[in-house]
DNA sequence: TTTTTTCCATACACTTGTGTACAGGTGGGC
DNA sequence: GCCCACCTGTACACAAGTGTATGGAAAAAA
């Protein structure tokens, strides 16, 4: 039985000839499937039999482009924290003009659960629970949440009075927005965090001078 | 092979003989074991076979308990929100006179993770995996959260003026404390919340006098 | 064009897990 | 002491998944 294939539907055709052709894997579509799959069942649900039928081959394919099925996810690991330090290293340095804006921008972006992003939070919450029977996921994970408080601390701290404040009020955020990622309906979770965080910058806490 | 069979070491030996004979499961044992696997690898873990190994039954006494494994995790889940709804039940309408010693004792007991607490939270955490994928748990869990966050508001509404703060405080404690189940070092974020509990406590809220 | 490299299909052996049918042992009630 | 309800062992059929070996097509290089 010949299974008919069905061309990868890349945005950059490689070959643009006529597209009948059978589309040849790349080692990132493999991984690009096995992301889709964390996302939608957690890591025990990355299987190598279903990723192949997903994507219209046999494990054939799969047993070249990867050694076996604890690569793909070694790979799958690597590529997220990669990319992750890379976000949050990019964008340490910079500083809008206006700390409110500066931090309710990052507030945002560390809560948003629209589109690809949701992707992103849900795998990122699947690797959470690796991470509980994982060691190396974990000391992973700690680490990505070290950048990312780090960041949050010195958003705070400029624009609170008090450095002590300012570092416990941007683990307590932090914590916070972990926490809506899977607790309460999502609008209503973040709509309180956002909230909450207007009533702070509004009232009881002084703001520093740029 | 004829495996020997470890008697059950329950703490009330129903059969106070001599203490050889086989001890016989109840639906119960089964469930408990099924809690533990859930606990140490999540609910994709849990799997028949393996409980009938750590029992040191075979699978035929699974199936004489239970129609098949839908049925296990059916009850595991009615198990859970069962105790919790009860507990959270009969702890909701006890104030103790210090309101502030009355809110520090509840987040203690939330943010709780030595012993069979810690259990109780990987458990719940697998929960919201599972929650993920199915909506009926995912329901299920909004009403916990739900209840606790009640709670919750309850005892800020007794210390802090205004109650649209306090609901909003409620939130993002509550949000904060689901968060420190899995992101940054336990130690660090249980500390850190509630140091920042003791600095709205005593700064810049107003008590409100019992 | 020829050759080589790259990529995928097929077939096989193996493991782990589910569910069912049935046989048999054990203990408490009579 | 016997019997029946309760509980477990054994055996079978089946499904899904992993990993390996090998052949062959298609693209790229020569």
């Amino acid at each position: 039985m010949t299974q008919t294939r069905k061309v990868k539907q890349a945005s950059q055709d490689k070959a643009p000839t006529k597209g009948k052709e059978l589309a040849r894997l790349t080692r990132d579509d493999w991984l690009d499937a096995a992301f889709q799959a964390v996302v939608e069942g957690g890591f025990d649900k990355v299987r190598v039999l279903t990723l192949a039928q997903t994507l219209g081959v046999t494990r054939g394919s799969f047993y070249w482009h990867f050694t076996d099925h604890a690569d793909l996810i070694a790979a799958l690991l690597s590529r997220w924290v990669a990319s992750e330090l890379a976000l949050y290293d990019s964008v340490f340095d910079v500083d809008s003009l206006d700390p409110v804006a500066d931090l309710e921008q990052v507030l945002d972006a560390a809560m948003a659960h629209a589109g690809p992003e949701m992707e992103k939070m849900r795998f990122e919450l699947a690797l959470r629970g690796l991470g509980r029977r994982d060691p190396a996921v974990s000391h992973m994970l700690q680490e990505v949440d070290q950048k990312r408080l780090a960041l949050f601390e010195k958003k705070f701290k400029r624009l609170v009075f008090g450095d002590k404040e300012a570092s416990e009020l941007a683990a307590l955020f932090y914590l916070a927005i972990v926490g809506s990622h899977q607790a309460l309906s999502r609008p209503t979770s973040s709509s309180r965090v956002k909230e909450y965080l207007r009533g702070i910058i509004a009232g009881h806490l002084i703001h520093r001078l740029p």
